[in-house]
This record gives C-alpha cells, structure tokens and sequence, in this order.
DNA sequence: AATTGTGAATTGATTCACAGCT
DNA sequence: AGCTGTGAATCAATTCACAATT
C-alpha cells in the first residue's frame, strides 16, 4: 500500500496545514503561495510542498494552491470526511475534563459513550457514563474503531488489551504507561507532564 | 554549549526512562538492563544506551543500571530537581480541566496561578484564578519561566506575545494555532483533535 | 515574474556490530 | 558470560537548487 511510504510526521503535518486553510477559507482567503501556509503552519516551504506530493500536484506554478480546493484534497487524504465516532475510558479528572473538551466534536470525532468502573459519577451531558462492563458489547455492535485512554496507570495496559480484543484499532493514551499493543493497532500518547518536563528542559 | 548536541527526541525518551524507572523503585527493583528497559519504554534498547551517552555512563557491563542511581542522573539531566513554578492562562473547558488534573504536580510542576479575562468563573480550588491585567506583574515579580497556553486559537497569538513580553521562555500550547514566538523561547504543541485525526489516518 | 514540483545533496536519527568491562 | 558503550553503517527526513509551468 502507498500509505506507508509516506512519513508518520508528514501526516501530522497535513492535520496542520488543513487547520490553517480552515482560517484563510474563514476569512475569504482563496489562494495561497506555500510560503504563506508555510509560515502559518510553522514549517519550511519545501517542507510543504514536498509533504504534499506525497498525495499528488495540488498547486499551479506560479500561482499558488487554490485555498478550498487543496483543503478538500486533504480532508480526503486524512479520511476526516465522514464522521468517526470514539469511545472514551476512565472518566476520572482528566477523563472528564476531556468529555468537557468541545475540541473533538469541532473536528469531527464524536464521543458516543463514556465507560468507568464507577459510573456513578455521571455527567450532566449528553454523553452516557457506562459501567466497564458493558463495553466490549458497545464497541462490538457499535463498530467503535478509536478510544481515548484516560485510566489511571496501573490499570491502563488491561483497560488496552479489552480494547484490543473488542476491535479497537487506534488508541489515544493519557496514561504514562507505554502501551504493549499488537501489530494493527495504532497507539498515540499524550502525557502533559512530560511536555512540561520537556519544555523545562530547554529553557536554559 | 554542548546540550544542543543532544536530539530533541532524545530528551522526550529520557522522560519515558524516568517513568519506568520510578515504577521499578517502586517494586523494589535495583538493577535493570538496558533490555528490559527499553521494552518498558518502548523504544531499542540500542536506542536507550545511546541515549544515555548523551548525558554520560551510568550503566556497569555485564551487570546493567542501577534503577536508583540511573534515575537520580536522569532528574539532573532533564533539570527536574527543583519544582518549576507554572502558570495557567484561560481558564475555559480545557483550561479548568487542566487545573483539576493532578499530574502535573506529580511530576514536579505547580500551577502558582490561572489567569483569564473572566476571572469570575473563579474555582472551589487552592489555585487562585486572576484577572489578566494582573498577569504580566505576576511572572515578573515571581520570576515564571513557563506557561500552560488554554486561551481560545483567536486569541493565543496575543496572549503568547503577552507572556514572551513578560519573560515567559516556555509554553505549552494547547491553541490549535502555530505560535510565532522569538528565539530562546521553546514552545511546545499539545493538539488533542490533531492526535485523533492522526489515528484516524492510520486505522485502516 | 512568480511559484510549484522534485531529484540530488545534506543533515539527522537509528541501528548494527563488536570492542571493552565487570 | 553478560551487558554496556560507541564508532561506523544504515536508514529516514529535511533542505537545496533549479527545471518546469503558468
């Protein structure tokens, strides 16, 4: 498959430079030299233009790109055009900061249902807290292909593997454990700690 | 200097390393090898030992590292000895989420104050929230060196210039906008849609 | 004249392979 | 015998430089 010649940051990138054509399409922008997306995107010019060859020819020489168009290819290219629905487990601090979060819902990803072991502490929101029980049914017939992992560390990696085995397929972590996951399945982590730690390492 | 020789990526893993190791302090484990190690983080253990070359030797041939010893070295290296005072500035959905989340107290960082135009929508919490006017005043005068960024993408820009004006040199940001800040400050990019729209490539 | 698209060159990161210690 | 430390080799990503196109 084609796919995986293309780098793993050069996706990211792509999420980029869809963000920053949404602002230009808002504001009534409706060319762009790569340069200019570039800058907004935080990237070099060739950097863009090579990443988007990776996908085809989008632009007119001497031109620019067309500004909807090119955001029309790329939403195509990142799979964002229909709607993915998402699973999230542990709703503990975190967990229910992030069901507060209208981040998700703005790009498309849409929280069918919540799960913890004590669902007690249920939302006012639309979103069902569920108890771990009823979750490998729920991801079954709902065809639930992502979750976001907000469970504490110890008992992430088990949380995982009952993922894995009702069909998960892509996983975002927030626990601070690295997770053991079989090929096929996708794991990104998220550990807000870690870019503080990160961040004060490089200030000095 | 000869910090700037060590790969980025490099200091992000020396983190992972830390966790893993804590969790073995914790079991009473007191020797590891770079082999179990690197499985716990998730990386090569060739990829761990040169790593560690970066900042030194730590490890005795044939034997392995010494959890406590190796962890010790790794807190110096990433600079995480002493409590890095923080602040958090917009106090919305992620924002308040962030203030109730406990892990970065675990790992050394203290949230001094929140700052927001709002201020009214102040917390039931230790952590004072505080009119922006006030903010520029508050990192001098107790010399903040980072920021955790929660505002609004249509703001931040404004606020990240606020806080480089007032000698932040470390932010963490969570605006879907890609900050244009002077040299000598680092910032780093924390985009939870763009991680979901990144599984979502990659699953399938 | 301006700007893309891309092969070639460069730079950077990872992995190998094995010498060096304990 | 086992495992680290590291120079060399490999692999991957970025940037350059310029031909191609409008």
């Amino acid at each position: 498959m084609v796919k995986l010649a293309i780098p793993r940051k050069a996706v990211y990138r792509l999420s980029l430079y869809q963000r920053s054509l949404q602002r230009l399409k808002a504001n009534k922008v409706s060319t762009v030299s790569s340069a200019a997306l570039a800058k907004a995107a935080g990237v070099k010019p060739t950097q863009l233009r090579k990443d988007l060859t990776y996908f085809g020819q989008f632009g007119t020489r001497g031109l620019g790109y067309d500004v909807e168009a090119l955001s029309n290819k790329l939403v195509e290219a990142l799979g964002t055009t229909r709607l993915q629905p998402v699973i999230l487990v542990g709703v503990g601090n975190l967990g229910s900061a992030l069901l507060h979060y209208q981040g998700f819902a703005k790009e498309g990803f849409e929280i069918l249902a919540a799960f913890d072991i004590e669902p007690g502490k249920k939302h006012h929101f639309d979103i069902p807290v569920l108890p771990m029980g009823r979750m490998r049914e729920f991801i079954r017939t709902k065809k639930i292909k992502m979750a976001v992992l907000s469970v504490p560390g110890t008992v992430s990696q088990e949380v995982a593997n009952e993922l894995v085995a009702a069909g998960i397929q892509g996983i975002l972590n927030f626990s601070t454990i690295i997770l053991q996951v079989p090929d096929g399945v996708v794991v990104n982590n998220v550990d807000l700690a870690m870019e503080l730690e990160n961040l004060s390492y490089f200030i000095r």
